[in-house]
DNA sequence: AAACAGATGCAATGGAAGTGCATTATTGGC
DNA sequence: GCCAATAATGCACTTCCATTGCATCTGTTT
């Protein structure tokens, strides 16, 4: 098992105090985050630093982001192993209208979808909206 | 066959001059198109009236919103038929990496997507990105 | 210590969506 | 046809989020 800061030094980030505080703050929430998320928690520090950590994490896949539909940017920790770039690794994402929350669900991938002849597929992304498993009540 | 005019009334749309040009303009384009392509191509009008011709067909099911991750709304009309808000009606939209256009395969419904137990699944949107057939060379 | 690279902070920008209100056009009753 | 009501249009402004330029600070290397 590596330490957070074995990981950063591994993808060529350097360590620094706000980085560890944002990839600890990612790794708690079981939800996917905004920016304004980060910003909550972390009032201390710019906005534009909390931004560049997020993209820094992005570009190195140790977040992927997640586009829900409701306009905002959400982000989530990779998981161990995950390869956000290719195509059959792509888990879905559930997003509850009820608690406006967003949550990875990487254990269900997202099918192979059919496209019509001369259509190449290299991505895919799917939302499902509805209600999540603590709105229901269950 | 109905007129565009006949259509309209029947939503309780009143026809004027730029709603008929702007359904005219959507029924020729056989992609999706954003407000700013409605824009360009109608520099007389003023963007507010764009907007809210577009928002008026849309919440009479004349034309559905795409978003296609590229974080620029689209719209498309509305097939004949087309129940937009009931789930299993959704068809899928392909967004092409190279040409930058989204389209809708009306013909594609979206499969039935599996979620963890105690979840609800209300909702669809699934967008597949690649290369158009136009792109593809074929 | 000096030099350098990268991280952080502050300010400003840009794009797109949305709204308030005045003006203009259309409709329907008379 | 005329008038009042109602809806459509145009202009200005706002809000929200994403993004960038540049100055400053911090940590590392020689
Ligand atoms: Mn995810
Ligand atoms: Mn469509
Ligand atoms: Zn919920
Ligand atoms: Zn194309």
């Amino acid at each position: 098992m590596q330490t957070i800061e074995q990981l950063l030094e591994s993808k060529d980030i350097r360590v620094t105090a706000m980085r560890l505080l944002i990839y600890k703050f990612l790794a708690e929430k079981e939800v996917a985050v905004t920016l304004s998320d980060i910003e909550d928690a972390f009032e201390k520090s710019d906005r534009t630093t909390l931004y560049r950590t997020i993209k820094t994490f992005e570009e190195k896949d140790i977040v992927h982001q997640i586009d829900d539909g409701t306009g905002i940017t959400k982000y989530a920790l990779c998981e161990k192993g995950c390869n956000c770039e290719i195509e059959t690794d792509l888990h879905l994402h559930f997003h509850c209208n009820n608690c406006n929350e967003t949550i990875c669900l990487t254990d269900h991938k997202i099918p192979q979808i059919k496209v019509p002849d001369g259509f190449v597929s290299e991505n895919v992304n799917l939302v499902v909206k509805g209600i999540c498993d603590k709105c229901s009540g269950q």
